[in-house]
DNA sequence: ACCTGAACACCGTTCAAGT
DNA sequence: ACCTGAACACCGTTCAAGT
């Protein structure tokens, strides 16, 4: 007999929370999920949850760290595609998850966890946006204030899911503007 | 004696109630501040505020109304600036206030009130930058999409709060983009 | 180590009762 | 009309107790 009988259920049950969490928070919002909702949904009694997370910032950090692997993984499949149409498929692919962003949002300024979250996010994000522009030689100066403009834009279209045909416009006119500024840099 | 004694005895209440509310959601955000902690600052008990406010979010939707009349107030002050100084005015000008920012986007996916509060802002926020960039001769799909844009930069440098040359750097470049967009417009 | 029952302090909100 | 005391159902979280 293993020494550790059934060694992989700690990481089954939490995963099963993860899973119940990441559901009910991108169906009704963090907010209006109450711990004793997820527990529930994991069957498990509620003060349990607090036995594999700190708190509920904590649960709330783990469903963003699995729809962000998700959402990684994924990306292969457009990685040859128009900058345009990457951007694109990043905002389609985000807005499924569009509650969570103004959640993050709010809980950035609560605690210090998701605030951390965050920031690596935008690292992350910036410094894929940094390679996508590098090659179009703008300044130094205007390749941070365009980095931060994209990041920008593409939260505002999570925060706002306009239709298809304004989401494409807006990331055009913001692809063009940027070339514009490259063309134009001193 | 006059029928009604003290008329004015309910406008200064409910006033009371607003200004509490807002100093403390300013500094201490929405979520962090209960409905006792505002009455207790008015100097009520907290079923009173109810007498006044359908809910907590009405609160909030008055507090939101008075802090964009005093913006909307100052505006006159910088109406003949350069547009990207008139940008920063309008973001320094908001920043003081950028928790509520962060609020209004999580209420307004909890309540209907405060979503119709949001649109109508947008509605102005769009109504103002239309208006500031009609003379360059863009395409109207072009407008729509710079003009979305713009809203989009100035929410995510209030909810990001960079240091004053980045923010600058930020709308010099969103304005030389969209002039760039202009010239270049088929 | 893992899970629970019971409790804690607090939340937004309601309502009958007072003036 | 205006305000309150008391209560409601619920919240996130803690802890001693069980296995």
């Amino acid at each position: 007999m293993p020494r550790n009988r059934r060694p992989r259920d700690r990481e089954e049950k939490r995963a099963e929370i993860v899973a119940a969490a990441r559901r009910l928070f991108v169906e009704r919002g963090y907010e209006a999920v109450s711990v004793a909702r997820i527990a529930g949904a994991a069957e498990v009694v509620s003060n349990t949850v607090y036995w594999y997370f700190q708190d509920k910032d904590a649960v709330l950090i783990a469903v963003l760290d699995e729809v962000l692997a998700d959402s990684l993984d994924r990306f292969d499949a457009v990685a040859r595609a128009d900058l345009v149409d990457r951007l694109v498929w990043v905002v389609d692919e985000l807005e499924q998850v569009s509650r969570l962003v103004s959640t993050v949002h709010a809980r950035s300024k609560e605690s210090a966890a998701v605030r951390e979250w965050h920031d690596r996010f935008h690292l992350l994000a910036e410094g894929m946006f940094r390679i996508e522009l590098a090659e179009l030689g703008l300044s130094d100066a205007d390749l941070d204030a365009v980095i931060a403009m994209g990041v920008f834009v593409i939260e505002g279209l999570l925060m706002h899911s306009p239709g298809a045909a304004d989401k494409r416009a807006v990331l055009s006119a913001l692809v063009r503007g940027i070339r514009g500024l490259a063309v134009t840099a001193p």
